[in-house]
RNA sequence: GGUCCCGUAGCUCAACGGAUAGAGCAACUGCCUUCUAAGCAGUGGGUUACAGGUUCGAGUCCUGUCGGGAUCACCA
């Protein structure tokens, strides 16, 4: 059991034996000692001051007195204002330090033995994947190894997105002025090939557009329907979406195009499935290099016609209900929500429809009764609503849902913008994190050429974008600034392996010299730097404990930050091969054993490896 | 307009309701004859948007104001 949990217990004795009052362990607070006072551990005394009618200081020592009398690893206290300092015996230090290097996976739970979904990545099938995709990417997969962690067993599942509009525009421009083309032909990845179509599709789209702006029809158009004060400009933007389902000759195209993939038209079908199984390798090659995987696929055109048994079913329970068009609704003005369409009047479902069907889809093949989302901040309402429409249906899985949702990667220049051509491709961020990578262990004298530099290259770049986008709280909003992002020097990925390669590099040298390291124990005379390592060791498992409750990433980041700044002043401050006394080497040893171990493992939580040179 | 999220150093971010709000970047200054300097140490930089309230104690909780964002389609 954790130190904090421990203490948290034994002040609750404490207060309860001696002043006779039961109270909560958990509301006990422990924190580690500030550096200016001497002490491991503090206990918050304040909330005593009711139950005991006596001062903190007299509470604190009385509660001093106790602990080191009825335990067995309280050496000393002392009482700072409202605050119980306590100093822990060197032999509970050791028995620490012991548990971390004896335990093969330290800082991982036992099986619970339930199942959980996590949905993330979810590409469209139209265009190769981008800094969003990447953000969403790492925050899933991170999630998914947290919550492994903590003992689930954890699925890990993507929608691919691979019908609608969309995906026809690519087709049909392919069609239209592909002339044969493929990724091979062109020595193209996929993804970008098949997104180039689309882009081309909206260029001449847009010339279309233009051109027809420029008729009589159009021009009466404005006349009579533009707002006062519109310019013929505005007006024509607002109105693109309608003239695309009105007018244009290449939307009728895309709508007809759509038809006939609904009807299975078997050349429609085949030119779909072409197109798609191009983007889908080139998506492999991105998440290859993102190291993220899944263990199962749904596609949309698969699912994009569940639901509506759920809605018959609903209507039945009075949980919807029908209008007169024949629509089907559902009225959540109660809980602050809106009325929301859940079938159209014609019929055919709408996108939540879909994710009904889905969640039941899912809870049918692994009966999992959590289910997490990683989906842009945009949808909250719309998960909100889901959630909402899920718990009145009384599904089972209901109350286990939960939508980790994050915020908008933005440049320093704002918003990525399709239109304006600033959206950052997830390949090309790859290679240029690659590329600076390469460039500065060149400038530092590292090696950069064979197979095990490559590798080691690649880990300390990938490890850089990683831990760039991981470290902030999901649901912030962040400021991507791709300079920064691949910085290798200060609070970066890059920083924390460097901590690692120095102890490896020490772990070699023991390993070929052959030293002893039995003698740890007698060491005793801890200094400020050894007590924060230990301390933070301590503390690892219930900073994976936190991350996964809170869906949280980041706490699993910062903390490894922490623990390898430590490391790093460790380092600096003393000698560790060439410790002073045999004891002591041996103690510092094992110390930064423990330390490259937690290190590496929560590391893997976040999906970055550790280079074994920099 | 309704609902939700966010406002912390010049910038990017931390801080279970606890002690004097911390890191990194950027700027300046030191430290490689000793285990890798992608490191360490130091200097400057703050009315935690603002105003009230709750309490032993508020960046954190409540109310209001201001500022930013998202969303409120028979789109996905």
């Amino acid at each position: 059991m954790n130190i904090v949990k421990i203490l948290q217990q034994d002040v609750a004795a404490a207060v309860e034996r001696l002043y006779g009052q039961a109270i909560s362990a958990e509301k006990v607070q422990i924190n580690a000692t500030l550096p200016e006072f001497t002490g491991d551990y503090t206990a918050v005394l304040f909330p005593f001051v009711k139950i005991a009618k006596k001062s903190p200081e007299v509470i604190g020592a009385e509660v001093g007195t106790w602990l080191q009398r009825e335990t067995a690893y309280v050496k000393n206290y002392n009482v700072i204002k409202g605050f119980l300092n306590l100093e822990l015996k060197e032999t509970f230090w050791h028995e620490q330090l012991q548990e971390v290097l004896s335990t093969p996976h330290y800082g991982r739970f036992p099986s619970r033995g339930e199942r959980i979904v996590i949905e993330y990545s979810s590409p469209n099938t139209n265009k190769p994947l981008h800094l969003g995709h990447i953000r969403n990417c790492l925050l899933g997969w991170s999630c998914s190894q947290i919550l492994e962690a903590v003992g689930y067993e954890v699925i890990k599942v993507q929608i691919i997105n691979d019908r609608g509009v969309a995906i026809c525009k690519s087709m049909l421009a392919w069609q239209k002025f592909g002339e044969g083309r493929t990724p091979q032909s062109e020595g193209m990845k996929g993804d970008h090939f098949v997104g180039d179509y689309y882009v081309l599709f909206e260029r001449k789209l847009q010339e279309e557009y233009e051109a027809w702006q420029q008729t009589p029809q159009a021009k009466a158009l404005y006349e009579t329907h533009h707002k006062p004060g519109q310019r013929e400009e505005e007006f024509f933007k607002d109105y693109k979406n309608r003239w695309f389902n009105e007018h244009s000759r290449l939307g009728a195209e895309v709508r007809e195009m759509l038809l006939r993939w609904e009807a299975g038209d078997p050349q429609t079908l085949a030119l779909w499935r072409q197109m798609n199984s191009w983007v889908y390798e080139g998506f492999e090659a991105t998440y290859a290099q993102l190291g993220v995987q899944f263990d199962k696929n749904y596609y949309e055109s698969d699912t994009y016609l569940l639901g509506k048994d759920i809605i018959e079913e609903g209507l039945q329970k009075g949980v919807f209900f029908r209008k007169a068009d024949g629509s089907v609704w559902i009225d959540l003005t109660d809980v602050g929500y809106d009325q929301k369409v859940v079938l159209r009047s014609d019929g055919t479902s709408v996108y939540i429809t879909q994710d009904l069907g889905t969640a039941r889809m899912r809870y049918r093949d692994f009966g999992c009764k959590r289910m997490v989302y990683v989906v842009a901040d945009e949808q909250n309402y719309h998960f909100a609503v889901l959630f909402e429409i899920l718990r009145r249906l009384g599904e089972p899985y209901a109350d286990g849902l939960y939508h980790l949702s994050y915020g908008l990667v933005e440049l320093p220049t704002g918003r990525m913008k399709t239109r304006e051509g600033t959206v950052v491709d997830a390949d090309d961020l790859i290679a240029e994190v690659m590329r600076l990578a390469r460039e500065q262990a060149a400038e530092r004298g590292s090696p950069t050429e064979g197979p095990e530099a490559e590798e080691n290259l690649r880990r300390v770049a990938m490890g850089a974008l990683k831990f760039f986008m991981i470290r902030v709280n999901p649901k912030r909003r962040m400021v991507f600034n791709p300079e920064e992002s691949v910085d290798l020097q200060g609070q970066t990925g890059p920083y924390i392996q460097y901590s690692w390669v120095r102890i490896h590099g020490l772990m070699q040298r023991v390993q070929q010299e052959g030293v002893d390291l039995s003698n740890a124990r007698c060491y005793t005379d801890f200094q400020s730097s050894e007590k924060e390592l230990l301390r933070a060791l301590c503390e690892y498992p219930s900073v994976v404990l936190t991350a996964a409750q809170e869906y949280d990433p980041s706490h699993v980041a910062n903390y490894s930050y922490q623990l390898a700044k430590t490391y790093h002043r460790f380092w600096h401050d003393l000698p560790i091969f060439s410790a002073p006394t045999p004891e002591a080497r041996a103690f510092r040893l094992q110390l930064s054993c423990a330390v490259a171990q937690v290190l590496e493992s929560a590391m893997r939580l976040l999906g970055i490896e550790m280079p074994t040179r920099m």
